[in-house]
DNA sequence: CTTGGCATGTAACGAGTTACATGATTTG
DNA sequence: CAAATCATGTAACTCGTTACATGCCAAG
């Protein structure tokens, strides 16, 4: 819960954004459903760690664009070099995993080229991304003092994880293709 | 819930264990605590999908080693060409990454340095248990129809996943010590 | 002689998801 | 013209963690 409310106040403090803007850049550090953060943005403005400016709109209700505070910024910073932070991986496909040998191998196929997909799928949409970020932020992407540059190396990082468990599906699917041609290590 | 049970069944597919064995080896899967198994391992006895052997020991409490049954088996395997699961990842570091430009170089340099002994210490965990399952189970855990086979190519996963974060810390480091040296990519 | 691992569980609480409610605008 | 995306929220429920309770054995 603590890290959730910080990875809040950490967006907020790269950028101002409406509760579902932030719920889309959570994805990148803390999967969460966007039902949750609404009552977590009411107690961060009540502890006056952020702050709210509704935006009137036609037809649709108003849009709240949420900011972070001098306060919330340093309450952030005080919270960075606190506790070591384990992080917390569920992945039902490695269950399935597990129990392969219980199945027939072109169950086992369908469902790794399926991950593959998947993971290839989502190396697209983060390439995209990073080149939206390049084009937008130039060098200022590579400098530590930049906020950009946090997200940067996080979206660097979260790219090579997806290459790696695409190739782990290859390399695994391999397996079953009687000739094991990808060398993996 | 559907995968953290069926990941139970899984495990006790390839090995019969108490509650506590059990436990251990879902961080692979599915990370939970121990507390959490004790009534699904209740509800599993009860729709006979595992069958449990109590044995008495003197001092301790009885030792209930679980095993799974055929119709255990037979639900797992049902289960596993089932909907697709997106792993979920949550992970309180990467807030702090992305807040780094809030916080001075030294911070961010030891958390950092932290991170990357954390990821070194679980590698050196996870290659002396590939070691020892190479040891005991030899040629047959590159074969598919092994019930070792599922959780040596998931050890493999797991190690160049943490090879990974571990590179990456040594790659984001590089740029607080002024000479990016490292490549990535 | 204390820390950590082995060993089993229950109860209370806090975190996270699903379902519901509502409605405009854009894309296929 | 249906589905997806933008947009905000509440209530009920399920899932997951912490705290508690108990006690042995081995290693440092």
């Amino acid at each position: 819960m603590e890290s959730f409310v910080y990875t809040i106040l950490a967006i907020l403090a790269r950028d101002s954004g409406s509760s579902f803007e932030i719920a889309k850049k959570m994805d990148l550090c803390w999967q969460t459903k966007h039902n949750q953060i609404y009552p977590i943005l009411v107690e961060l403005e009540e502890r006056d760690l952020i702050f709210c400016t509704t935006i009137p709109q036609s037809g649709k209700p108003d849009k709240k664009v949420f900011s972070i505070t001098e306060q919330g910024k340093e309450a952030l910073a005080k919270w960075v070099p606190n506790v070591f932070q384990e992080p917390i991986i569920r992945d039902g496909f490695l269950a399935k995993i597990y129990a392969q040998w219980l199945l027939d191998p072109d169950t086992m196929v369908q469902l790794l080229e399926e991950r593959m997909q998947f993971f290839q799928h989502k190396i697209g949409e983060h390439e995209s991304e990073i080149a939206q970020l390049e084009a937008d932020a130039g060098a200022s992407l590579k400098d530590p003092s930049s906020p950009h540059f946090g997200r940067y190396i996080l979206l660097m990082r979260k790219l090579q994880m997806e290459q790696d468990e695409s190739d782990w599906c290859a390399w695994a699917l391999a397996f079953y293709q009687k000739e094991p041609i990808i060398q993996y290590e």
